[in-house]
DNA sequence: TTGAAAGCGATACCAC
DNA sequence: GTGGTATCGCTTTCAA
């Protein structure tokens, strides 16, 4: 077997320029600039070119430009399903714009988030943070190295898209209210994160509106195995219902409740957060939607405008959640 | 808000060479090659390059040398739970060996995944093509042009690795004819997969020898609506189990046939692929264990030591499968 | 509308 | 050990 690369280096601007019978820069400009040429000369060259294979090579092309055609996206956790379809997202709208994107996990440590966001900062014309667990002044000084968007933490004067999950929480334990509970628990997820914070403080405020008491409980990870883990403790309170802090600790949650005999919707009632399962648990979850993929699409839209303007406009984009009701929440069971 | 980007341009090395007294080969071989330099020197030149928070440039050291420290991994859909944990694994591997991933989701369309290799191929060492839906000829013409590692696509000569479904569909058979169940469907995935053909055979194959009956159905995607929708003719067939192209596809079927009031165990029995969804379906779903997250970071790992070795191995490397038995099979339905 | 030539920031080969 | 210089592939004035 041969193994050895065909020599063929890839096709070079100079190639193509030699067998199209131009000179090297218009080649480039038939490419960036194909206004200032003739039709034909572009259409001529474009043809030689795609016939040679030939791709322009963005690394030559950002050496001497300095703008890179590609941008980095750091996620917390690629696993956690909130993130695939936000990545989906962000891929599908930078392909859209010609540009690539880079992927980086930061396994919920702002210390390789810092590393990551080091190594990639230099070959990326803009960074997407979602779920940024860096601390807030380190954001501000890559603020004024480099493009930023932020999805779902909220820093004063940069670009971020949040999702709100204040009028889907508020819708939730209006309905909880009105099925007849008085004690919710909210099950937690990280206190570094910010939509964590925005769905703990809905709870409380919209629960005291109501009358409501709140138990708040904090599992150890936002995971399947976290909110399966949470179910005795869940078990220990009065309780009657729950807000978990996303499907996955829903999900958890009621495996780890049936398998102490305790079935939603008739032992306990609970409640997710984000959508991302749709009807795949048993029984389906009732939950709040979150549109990961509209937040990545948004934050991409963004970071474009905001290279395109050359500065940030620094505007919080709001998007809106809701309350889903399926199979998960009823009456409460009077202990 | 001020939003002006922080006018200091990154200091090049000749800057630094200047500010050090030395030539620019000199800074360069400090960073580069310190053991050609005396010790006084490099100690110099480096602490003169942090005072001027010099930082050598990726782009530039990629455009001279041909190494990026980058590779690209494509995938044919971001959110199809199966990949999720391979790319994390990937990124993992990558992060460790000091590259940085690029992201393309191919969206099963092999135009767009050329696409996205032609833009991708300039900024990267190599190549990590999972489920890759180019023609082997394409396939073929890029690995003389790049290091490439294929996972799950079987291509003669090229560096591979495959999840062998074999083993386990072999044992998910037994398991079923040993149940009693004498006639089984199969829900097959993608035609162009090469694990989908692989499946199939053997479900064929080790069906054969037990002298079960098979019944090939074709769903429209693999997906949960696929599998959902594919209930009704499921139904409609002799067969008392199902073997599922993916997790997916078997959830979907699990909720298809609940829909029409027949409920696995008792009134199917259901095999799924992947063990992507752990105990998360419901019932629990029986199903042969695929290990992406291996796949993933093997498929890293020989990426590096072909980097490494300058040349393909051409190897392909063989990773099992093994029947994990929950609680959607049981003993057949007699109708 | 097109061509020629000077960089972009590093590496590496060849001298000294 | 260190310094000069060609080179990587492309963009971008400046002339023609």
């Amino acid at each position: 077997m041969d193994t050895m690369k065909s020599s063929a280096a890839p096709p070079t601007m100079q190639q193509v320029a030699r067998a199209a019978g131009v000179a090297r820069s218009t080649v480039s400009r038939a490419f960036t600039k194909p206004g200032m040429l003739s039709t034909e000369t572009v259409a001529q060259i474009k043809s030689v070119a795609a016939s040679l294979g030939y791709v322009p090579n963005q690394v030559a092309r950002a050496l001497s430009t300095g703008r890179h055609g590609n941008v980095a996206l750091i996620v917390p956790d690629v696993a956690n399903p909130f993130f695939p379809p936000l990545i989906r997202a962000v891929e599908a709208a930078a392909d859209a714009a010609g540009m690539c994107i880079f992927l980086g996990d930061s396994d919920e440590d702002p210390a390789r988030e810092a590393r990551l966001v080091g190594k990639l900062s230099a070959q990326v014309d803009g960074l997407i943070l979602a779920s940024c667990r860096l601390a807030e002044g380190a954001i501000q000084a890559l603020s004024g190295r480099l493009p930023i968007v932020l999805i779902n933490r909220d820093v004063a004067g940069m670009d971020r898209v949040l999702i709100d999950s204040a009028p889907g929480v508020a819708a939730a334990v209006r309905h909880l209210h009105e099925l007849g509970h008085r004690c919710v628990a909210y099950l937690a997820g990280p206190a570094s994160s910010w939509s964590n914070e925005r769905r703990r403080i809905a709870v409380l405020d919209t629960a005291q509106e109501s009358g409501l008491e709140v138990i708040q409980i904090a599992p150890r990870r936002p995971s399947y195995e976290g909110g399966m883990a949470a179910a005795t403790i869940v078990r220990s309170t009065r309780a009657t219902a729950v807000i978990a802090f996303d499907d996955l600790v829903a999900q958890g949650l009621l495996a780890g409740m049936a398998r102490m005999g305790v079935h939603a919707p008739a032992g306990i009632s609970v409640v997710g957060c984000d959508d991302v399962l749709a009807t795949r648990t048993y029984p389906a979850l009732t939950t709040i939607a979150s549109r990961p993929e509209l937040a990545g699409r948004m934050a991409m839209e963004v970071l474009l405008e905001q290279l395109a303007a050359g500065k940030s406009s620094g505007a919080a984009h709001m998007l809106n959640t809701e309350l889903i009701i399926r199979a998960t929440t009823g009456l409460p069971l009077l202990r």
